[in-house]
RNA sequence: GCGCCCGUAGCUCAGGUGGAUAGAGCAGCAGCCUUCUAAGCUGUUGGUCGGAGGUUCGAAUCCUCCCGGGCGCACCA
């Protein structure tokens, strides 16, 4: 049992002496460290329901709190009605040694008890190179998936293809287009197509690959070929990236299994379609839309299915697949899908719960260099790819730099910043404190990974930075909890921040080689070491061990 | 018009699910190099939390309205 749920148990304990059961205990770690180390607004909270002014309850919880002796060296009474505990020094001290043995898993909790979760990131329709934007969505969804694994959760990523509706379509005749221009045919790029160089170079490689049809007649084999190109290019950037997908979904399957055609037939059977004008409607007006939606268009536009019913489908295979925890990591700008989709599942009648799946959207990107915006015009073809950014300013940074913003902020990239090899580039700061703890044992010429904190006498330690380093570090666990219940990877990125701001003045102030404390500050720094590369590991970063 | 997101220091942004005197980086100002990496560190200036009401012991945080910016409102995806 961990101090913080000692203290947490003692506090319900008192607090039901005194006629209040079964309360929940809040405890924080205040930000001014003189209101201690662990604070609970307990006797606030239940002043009213006893009917006492707050400072008199926290007076009588204080006076029945039965704590282990040498846990705690004072307990105050502050401002309106705060408890204030200030934890002993060898109650600090002790988290080294629980960093140190727990290694590469400090931080790890199981909220989640091995349960399941989908989470689904980038599902770029294979029509295109992915642009910064998608950058954004690898970074936060491969972050996020990494968050719940840290806490419990047995995560799958997946990427879902819209290989199968209008936009392949209109994919596949810009390719034929190109491959007739390069054959001397007249040909147009279609009205809403493509028009990106790439169109042309896939063009081309399909002339060379296919004597027997090179002006692209068949084109049902010219869009099987760019789909093929496209998702090939796809996964080579991700690769680039660091991203690894457990599961391809592709939207074309929902089709040749029947699973579109068994949704309409239970949307149907559940009794919320109608048919009009030659078009079958769901009625979402009756779980809150604004207009009921188009299932299936009508004759005349074709008879196929709307968007709708595909995505419809694919949450269910999710839910059937065992998924009863969903997230996806979508742009706001398709904000509009997500009431949709929750309401289509609901319409289905099969006991998927209202919010399923839940979603993290994220505003959009744009790219900064030399204090000018990079423009991009899809329309024009002229696109920053992932790629392009990557090679430019290097894997870590970039995902880094993609993570340290909360999602719902547009998000400005600045190119220059993510290069610059100064203190001023976050992620180079923090890599550089990682660096620095192992560049003390280098020069002290031991291997990292054997030190340990047995038979160490870590009271040396009793510089304030030295208290404040271990606190800090003692907060990760937490920490990872935190960001992962509210799916924020920024908050990782902060904490590393500012860990690493400590860890920087600790090692400035103090040396440890050939000082008294060595031994003592050897396994400090050993610890800062493992909570950064651990902090970095989970974001996708590497932690250098020099610059 | 309707819906979602955003508005915090000169700039870029945090603010741990309602807590104590609103924080950090950069920029500015004042300092620190015989050192395990100065690729660094210390100190300091700077605020009508877009505005107005409300909820309560307590609001940047929750509710309502308004102002400003972004995105979305198809038988496109």
């Amino acid at each position: 049992m961990t101090a913080l749920e000692t203290i947490r148990a003692a506090l319900a304990q008192a607090a039901s002496r005194l006629g209040a059961s079964d309360v929940e205990v809040a405890l924080e770690r205040p930000r001014d460290p003189t209101h201690g180390d662990v604070a609970t607004n307990l006797a606030l909270t239940l002043a009213k329901k006893l009917g006492q002014k707050p400072r008199a309850v926290a007076d009588k919880l204080i006076a029945g709190l039965e704590l282990p002796a040498g846990l705690v060296r004072k307990i105050e009474v502050a401002g309106p009605g705060f408890i204030n505990f200030f934890l002993a020094d060898a109650q600090v001290v002790s988290a080294l040694p629980a960093i140190l043995s727990a290694g590469a898993n400090y931080g790890k909790t199981d909220v989640g008890h091995g349960a399941t979760f989908n989470v689904e990131f980038v599902s770029a329709n294979p029509t295109g190179p992915l642009h910064v934007g998608h950058g954004r969505q690898a970074a936060l969804g491969d972050a996020i998936a990494a968050l719940l694994e840290w806490t419990g959760w047995r995560v799958s990523r997946e990427f879902y293809y819209n290989d199968a509706g209008s936009q392949i379509m209109n994919l596949a005749r810009s390719v034929q287009a190109r491959i007739r221009q390069a054959r001397g045919l007249p040909a147009e790029i279609p009205e809403q197509g493509y028009q990106g160089d790439y169109i042309r170079e896939i063009a081309e490689r399909y002339i060379a690959e296919h004597p027997q049809d090179n002006e692209g007649a068949d084109l049902e084999a010219v869009r099987r070929y760019a789909v093929r190109e496209l998702r090939a290019e796809q996964d080579r950037d991700l690769q680039a990236f660091g991203v690894k997908f457990d599961v391809y979904f592709l939207e074309s399957s929902l089709y040749t299994t029947g699973k579109v055609e068994e949704t309409t037939r239970r949307l149907v059977a559940a009794g919320h379609t109608y048919e009009k004008d030659g078009a079958l409607w769901l009625r979402t007006t009756d779980f809150g839309d604004d207009k009921d939606r188009v299932m299936r268009k009508s004759a005349e536009k074709g008879s196929d299915y709307t968007y709708f019913l595909p995505d419809v489908a694919y949450h269910v295979t999710k839910w059937e697949r065992g998924f009863h925890h969903a997230l996806n990591v979508q742009g706001s700008d398709h904000h509009g899908t997500v009431a949709r989709v929750r309401i289509g599942l609901q319409a289905l009648e099969m006991g998927i719960p209202q919010g399923y799946p839940e979603y993290v959207l994220h505003q959009m990107v744009t790219v900064m260099r030399g204090g000018d915006e990079v423009k991009l015009s899809k329309r024009a073809g002229s696109y920053m790819t992932v790629r392009d950014l990557v090679e430019e300013v290097g894997r870590d940074a970039v995902r880094y730099f993609y993570l340290m913003r909360r999602g719902e902020t547009h998000f400005v990239f600045d190119v220059d910043l993510a290069k610059s090899q100064t203190d001023e580039n976050p992620v180079f700061y923090v890599q550089m404190a990682h660096a620095r703890m192992v560049g003390i044992y280098r020069v002290a010429g031991r291997d990292p990974a054997s030190v340990s904190a047995a038979g160490v006498d870590l009271s040396v330690l009793t510089q304030p930075e030295e208290a404040d380093l271990i606190k800090e570090l003692a907060d990760f666990p937490a920490m990872v909890q935190g960001a992962a219940a509210a799916r924020e990877p920024h908050r990782i990125t902060g904490y590393l921040e500012g860990l690493a701001r400590i860890a920087h003045a600790w090692y400035h102030k103090y040396r440890v080689l050939g000082e008294p404390e060595e031994a003592a500050r050897l396994v400090l720094a050993r610890a800062v070491q493992q909570v950064l590369a651990n902090g970095l590991s989970l974001l996708g970063i590497r932690a250098p061990e020099r610059m």
